[in-house]
DNA sequence: TTGAAAGCGCTAACAA
DNA sequence: TTGTTAGCGCTTTCAA
């Protein structure tokens, strides 16, 4: 590699000034910023980020945690912090904790250590006491996207209208006489989102005077083997309400693939609806119902207000909500008793054994 | 931040003592370590890994270069890439080239001035004369994924076997009786990999004594739009050929949503096989035949011949070509023939108004 | 076994 | 406007 002393001495100046000229310094002469400039050129020299980070305090990196990305909702997130944030000169250390809460506090502490500029934090458990402790002593802007740590208002947040949009989603299915719903959600009250979406649920079924079933919730970790497994056991027992509704993106391809092979057919034999909008559920025959929400905004703001914090524009963190909006579609358009009347129809949904009625 | 030499104080001994005492040096006394371990506690101490690097010349850091992780494919490579580094204690700087290839040279030449110790490729265009003469520079252990650069051998390369995939592919098709078949692709020759399934597609088309019909090759960026662009195209002309072969993962739901909406039955009006395996070919009605690999095995391999240079356990760069699995479902089923018929039954099907026969 | 000193490559303060 | 000097925090000689 070379270096910024072999430079100066090709172009026949102090290192200073190959900074100068290269930094566009107001006071450099023009000629020699041409010298400087022409032997920068001809040795293809490039400077060390490393050591101008150590001498500059400051390394031009932004550290992003992500509970899984193997969850294509936060990847697209990463995917747009990372253009926004290499627009404005950063890269980007990525780090994921593969949904294990300890890989979180790994992850921010050797984020600290590599002196990260700014971080954007997806992680898996937001109420860890090591993760907010550590927070706290990090020193550099945060932004929290669909989280919120309780007792700490240093980071900005961008949020979700979880609570909102998952009540307005249930009142949908209640309307269409539905007393019995599946949730399916995310590990129990790990993250803002899963708490809101979970709060959302049970407020709008309280408030129409149903008791909220704990038998018909369930919270686990986002991986696809468990969308098949929750239907496939209340199958086994004959016991799957008349509407489900999945939260995290991965279920989703589980559930319905069980459905399939169990020839429950959505939007007759149950109606579904899923708290994320994917490429699926559009396709599906029948398209699901989902709850959109701009990735891309969410992203964009969480950025925006990091790179405002870094640059001195925003002094104070602030907290964001974006809306979420619900898009009805053919999954939950027939009604409890519909569904009912459909399932008699067929027999018992578990026990049929005649082969797929699909093809048109 | 605690500094080495807070915590040299603070323990009664030099600076380099801690250094000693933390990495494990061979000839510290016990009771000086355990003094320094105390001290390093108490403080919170982390080193600073900018200046750790600076001074040992290496950042304990890979940087992964991705053509567009928009892809799925290519998110769950990075995914298991960072997994593996992170367990070798290495982390990994994200640079995505959104599909530019000017962003290739630009993120590769950042990646050099950030020091990484190796790095991970792949890239929008291997072609590029500027890359190849950055990676030549490099001067680190390089591993490339899917791509291979002509005359730069000093790399290691991981390659799922397109070329024969994708000519069985092509076979299983032509035997079902199909001279007409749609060849989507992503753009033309920049990755080894889009070379490689041209060349099994035309080769195999070729050995059957059938003409190549350029007309019917399709080559653009691998996003989502492009899909349904070439089959609106094609229906508005009233020339869909009786199969489509549909390359880059993002393609797919454009040309499945696209069809779909024109009537178009997949597996009865027209066959259909991608050379990517998603959730969705699996979960379409009908299933989809695809080619399938293991992201997670070329991922493994890519970071372990990384980590192998790496660890000088491995001294020469290798080339290391993966299997794929040819995945017959319903929709390459019927034959040209049954397909002509039955498109003739239903009239011409870019002119047909009836509803939807979707329903079971 | 431990400490002192030098220096990785860069930039900022100061001096000229 | 330019050069000199010092030092970011660490690790690695070298000497004791």
């Amino acid at each position: 590699m070379t270096t910024i002393k072999e430079v100066a001495r090709r172009a026949g100046v102090a290192p200073a000034s190959v900074t100068r000229a290269l930094s566009g310094h107001p006071n450099v002469s023009e000629e020699l910023r041409q010298r400087v400039l022409a032997a920068v050129d001809e040795m293809g020299y490039k400077p060390d980020l490393l050591a101008a980070g150590l001498r500059r305090g400051s390394s031009l990196t932004v550290g992003i945690i992500v509970s899984d990305i193997i969850n294509p909702y936060l990847a697209e997130v990463v995917n747009v912090l990372e253009m926004e944030f290499a627009k404005a000169g950063y890269s980007v250390l990525l780090a994921n904790s593969h949904g294990d809460p300890r890989r979180d506090v790994e992850n921010l502490q050797l984020l600290h250590q590599r002196r990260v500029d700014a971080l954007a934090v997806m992680c898996v458990d937001e109420r860890s006491p090591d993760l907010q402790v550590a927070l706290a002593r990090l020193g550099v802007p945060v932004v929290l996207l669909d989280r919120e740590v309780a007792g700490y208002d240093a980071a900005s947040c961008v949020v979700s209208d979880h609570y909102r949009s998952t009540y307005r989603m249930t009142e949908h299915l209640l309307d269409r006489g539905h007393e019995e719903i599946l949730f399916i959600t995310g590990p129990a009250g790990t993250t803002h989102a899963g708490r809101e979406r979970m709060r959302g649920f049970t407020t709008a079924v309280e408030n129409r005077g149903i008791e909220v079933r704990s038998d018909l919730i369930r919270a686990s970790r986002a991986v696809a083997e468990t969308g098949r497994q929750v239907i496939a056991e209340l199958l086994d027992r004959d016991a799957l309400p008349t509407a489900v509704v999945v939260g995290p993106n991965p279920f989703l391809p589980g559930v319905i693939q069980e459905l399939h092979s169990r020839r429950i057919r959505v939007g007759q034999d149950v109606a579904l609806a899923s708290l994320d909008d994917t490429p699926l559920t559009e396709l599906h025959q029948p398209p699901v119902t989902a709850l959109f929400r701009s990735t891309e905004e969410m992203a964009q703001v969480a950025a925006s207000l990091l790179l405002g914090q870094l640059s001195g524009t925003l002094r104070n963190p602030r907290t964001v909500v974006l809306p979420m909006e619900l898009r009805l579609r053919p999954s939950t358009a027939p009604t409890a008793e519909n569904i009912l009347r459909s399932r008699a129809g067929r027999g018992r949904p578990s026990r049929r054994q005649q082969p797929a009625a699909d093809a048109s």
